[in-house]
DNA sequence: CGCCATTGTGTTATATTATAACGTAACTGA
DNA sequence: TCAGTTACGTTATAATATAACACAATGGCG
C-alpha cells in the first residue's frame, strides 16, 4: 500500500495567507473552548505571532516580537515558554527539534502525528499529517508504547533547486 | 511490502557489550583509515565514551568524562563539540535532536537514514537502519532534495512496561 | 457578594547547550 | 626543513531553557 502524501500542504505553495491565518485562529478558539481551556492573551499573541510568520521561529525570536509589539512592558522567557508549552501541548502548534523552533500546525485538532520536510534554503515547512509515520504503527504493534514522534526531513525544496541551478 | 524492523538491535536487549564496544571501535578506525581520516586520541576518547555507555549523552555529560578521566588538564566545550562533529559528520556517532544529545552509531559505515526508538524510563534507545523513512524516499522522489532526516520515536518499551505493572 | 482554590502571569536569577575568535601545536607532503 | 593544512587549546560569550517565588485573575460556591 503506497502512502498518499499531499505535498500541497501548505508550504511550498502559495495561498491565500490572510484566510489561511483567519482560519486557524479560529480554529484553535473553538478548539479550546471545546476544551475548556482558557487561550487568554498571551498564548493567542504568541500563536497569532507563529500563524503570522508561518514558519518556524525560535522562542527569542516570539519574545522579541512580542516586546516589540507590545513596548510598553518588558516580557521575559518564562511568558514565552509557558505559552509555547500551553500551544505545544493542544497540537496547536509543533516544535521543530532540530531547529530549536517552532511553527503553528496546519491542522489542529487531527490525531496523526507530525512529520516536516524543511527546506533549508528558502526555510519553508511543509507539514505533512496524512497518516502516522510507518515506525511508529510498527514500534506500538510491537509492543513499544509510543508517546511522541519527530520526523523532520531537510533538504532542498524543489522550487528553490530550480532557482539555484 | 511490509518494511522489516529488527527490534532485537542491540537496545533493549542483553548482549555482550564488551565486545560489542571493541568491535564498533575497530570498525571506527578502519572505516578512518579507509577514508584517509585522521581519528586522533581527542576523538577516539570522545568516541570510546560514547561506546561505553550506549546511550545518549550530553556533550557536557561527555565533557566532563573527559576531565575525570583525564584530571592533568581541564578540557573545555569547543574541544568535545569539534570532536563530536567531526564523528557525526562520518556517520560514526548520531545527535539525537529531541534531547540535545549523542549517541555512538550501532552500524558505522552503513547508507541508510538512521532512525530511533528511544524508551524514556531505562533511557535506552534503539537504532534502526532497515531502510531508509519511507516520508524521505518519497520526498525525494517528489523532487526535494534530503540531504537530513530525523525521526526519534519516544515512549516506553515493552521491558520497561513490565516492570511498571 | 466574599471567600477559597486554582490557574495563569510577571520577575529575577540561573542553568544548560553551543559557538566565535584567535593563537599554538601537530601532521602532511614536497 | 619548510610551507600549508588540519587539529587542538583557551577565553569569552551567545543562544536556548528553566527554577523559584510572588502576585493577579478567574471560577466555583455558600
Ligand atoms: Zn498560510
Ligand atoms: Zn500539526
Ligand atoms: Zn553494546
Ligand atoms: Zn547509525
Amino acid at each position: 500500500m503506497a502512502r498518499k502524501t499531499n505535498f500541497a500542504d501548505i508550504a511550498f505553495r502559495k495561498h491565500d495567507h490572510g484566510r489561511c491565518q483567519r482560519q486557524l485562529l479560529s480554529e484553535a478558539k473553538q478548539l479550546c473552548e471545546t476544551r475548556k481551556l482558557r487561550l487568554t492573551s498571551r498564548r493567542r499573541q504568541v500563536l497569532e505571532i507563529l500563524l503570522a510568520s508561518h514558519q518556524p521561529m525560535g522562542a527569542y525570536d516570539i519574545l522579541a516580537e512580542l516586546n516589540r509589539v507590545n513596548p510598553s512592558v518588558i516580557i521575559a522567557p518564562p511568558i514565552v515558554y509557558r505559552a509555547l508549552e500551553f500551544l505545544m501541548s493542544e497540537g496547536l502548534i509543533h516544535r521543530i527539534e532540530s531547529r530549536n523552533a517552532f511553527i503553528s500546525c496546519v491542522h489542529p485538532g487531527h490525531q496523526c502525528a507530525a512529520q516536516f520536510l524543511i527546506c533549508r534554503d528558502c526555510e519553508q515547512v511543509a507539514e505533512l499529517e496524512d497518516s502516522d509515520p510507518p515506525l511508529l504503527v510498527e514500534a506500538n504493534n510491537l509492543g513499544f508504547a509510543v508517546d511522541h514522534s519527530v520526523v523532520e526531513i531537510t533538504g532542498i525544496c524543489a522550487q528553490c533547486q530550480k532557482h539555484a541551478g
